[in-house]
DNA sequence: ACCTGAACACCGTTCAAGT
DNA sequence: ACCTGAACACCGTTCAAGT
C-alpha cells in the first residue's frame, strides 16, 4: 500500500472510533472522512461497506473474543458456566458501540443474501460449540435454537443500550430460563 | 374540523397503514403524503411528529390491548397466567409494524424527555399492575424490575421482527427465567 | 494507484404564499 | 382555517477529472 493510503486508512478508522463511540455506527460517514482529512470517495474506496469500517475499528476486540471462545472450549471448563461467561462476553461485545447490536443480527443471525464475514461465523460456530456441550452435560434446555439463543442476547443488548448496567442482570434471566433444575 | 381536513387526515392514516405495513415505521413521510394525495405540509399539520401518525394508525388495536389489560386485572384469573397472557399480546403488538418495537422501547421505557403518550402510560401501569399481582402470589422472582422484563419483551419483538414465528418461544423462555419452583 | 469533490438521489422539516 | 410546494439541511454513494 502506498505510504499517503496507508496513512489514510489509519486515519479514517482512528476517527470512525471516536464516531462510533459518539454517535453509534450509523455515524455520519461522511463527517468521519471530514474529520480524517480526506474526501467521501476515499472512505468509500478503503472501505466499501460501514460493516467493513465497523469491522476495522475493532479487530482487536475482535481477535480478543475469539481467542476468549476457544479457551472456554476447553474441556477443563464446565460446561454451563463456559457458556455463560461467553454469552455474557458476547453481550458486553455488542455494546461496545450503541446500534452494533442491530448489525449483529441483521448480518449474523437474519437471512442476509450477503456472505457473513469470518467475524460472525467465528461467533456463531462458537456459540454452537458451546451451546452443544451444555446440551450434551444435559444443563439446558433443548426448547430453543442456537439462532434464537444468539438473537436473544443480541436483543438483550439493544434493549439496554442506554442502560448496560442492566444488561447482565437480564442475561442472567435468560439463562435461568435456559437451565434445567436450577 | 372542515370536510377536506377531515378527509385528508382520514387518507394519511389510511396510506399510512398501508407504507408502515410494507415498510415498517420508518417508511417515507413524504411518500405517504402524496400517495394521500397532500402535500407533505398537511400531513405534518394533522401529525407534528411520526409517533402521532403511527398512534393513529394503530388507535384501535391499542384499545383492544389497554381492554384486555384491564380484564387480566380482574381477581378471577390466576396471577401467573394473567401476566403471561398480557405479555404475549404486548409482544404481539409489538410486533405489528416493523420497527414498532424501538419506537415502544424509546418512547415508554428510555428516558425520554418528551411526556409518554398515554397509550404507553397505560401499558407500563398495567403490567406494573400484574407483575405486583403475580409477585404477591410468589410466582416470580423479585430479580428484574418491571421496566427491565418489558424492555425484554420490546427486545424479543425486535430481534425476531423478521421471523416473528420464532417471538413466543422466546417469551416463553424468558418467563420460564422468571417463574419460581417451575 | 490513489485522491478529490461535484453530482445525483432521497429524506425530514419549515414556512411564505395562496385559497 | 387549511393547504401547497419551494426551500433548506443533511446524508449516502458514484464517478469523471486530477495528481
Amino acid at each position: 500500500m502506498r505510504a499517503d493510503a496507508q496513512r489514510n486508512y489509519e486515519m479514517l478508522v482512528e476517527h470512525a472510533k471516536l464516531a462510533f463511540a459518539e454517535h453509534g455506527v450509523d455515524a455520519s460517514l461522511d463527517a468521519i472522512a471530514r474529520r480524517a482529512g480526506v474526501a467521501s470517495g476515499t472512505l468509500y474506496r478503503h472501505f466499501p461497506t460501514r460493516l467493513d469500517l465497523v469491522e476495522a475499528t475493532l479487530s482487536h476486540q475482535i481477535a480478543d473474543l475469539i481467542g476468549l471462545g476457544h479457551h472456554l472450549l476447553l474441556p477443563t471448563h464446565d460446561p454451563f458456566t463456559a457458556l455463560s461467561t461467553w454469552l455474557h462476553a458476547t453481550l458486553h461485545h455488542a455494546l461496545t458501540y450503541r446500534g452494533l447490536s442491530a448489525t449483529l443480527l441483521n448480518t449474523t443471525l437474519d437471512h442476509t443474501p450477503e456472505t457473513p464475514s469470518p467475524w460472525h461465523k467465528e461467533l456463531l460456530d462458537t456459540t454452537t460449540h458451546l451451546l452443544n456441550r451444555a446440551r450434551a452435560a444435559n444443563t439446558i434446555t433443548t426448547e430453543a435454537t442456537d439462532t434464537e439463543i444468539l438473537k436473544t442476547v443480541t436483543a438483550i443488548a439493544w434493549a439496554t443500550r442506554n442502560a448496560p448496567d442492566q444488561a447482565d442482570r437480564l442475561l442472567t434471566l435468560l439463562l435461568n430460563g435456559l437451565r434445567y433444575g436450577r
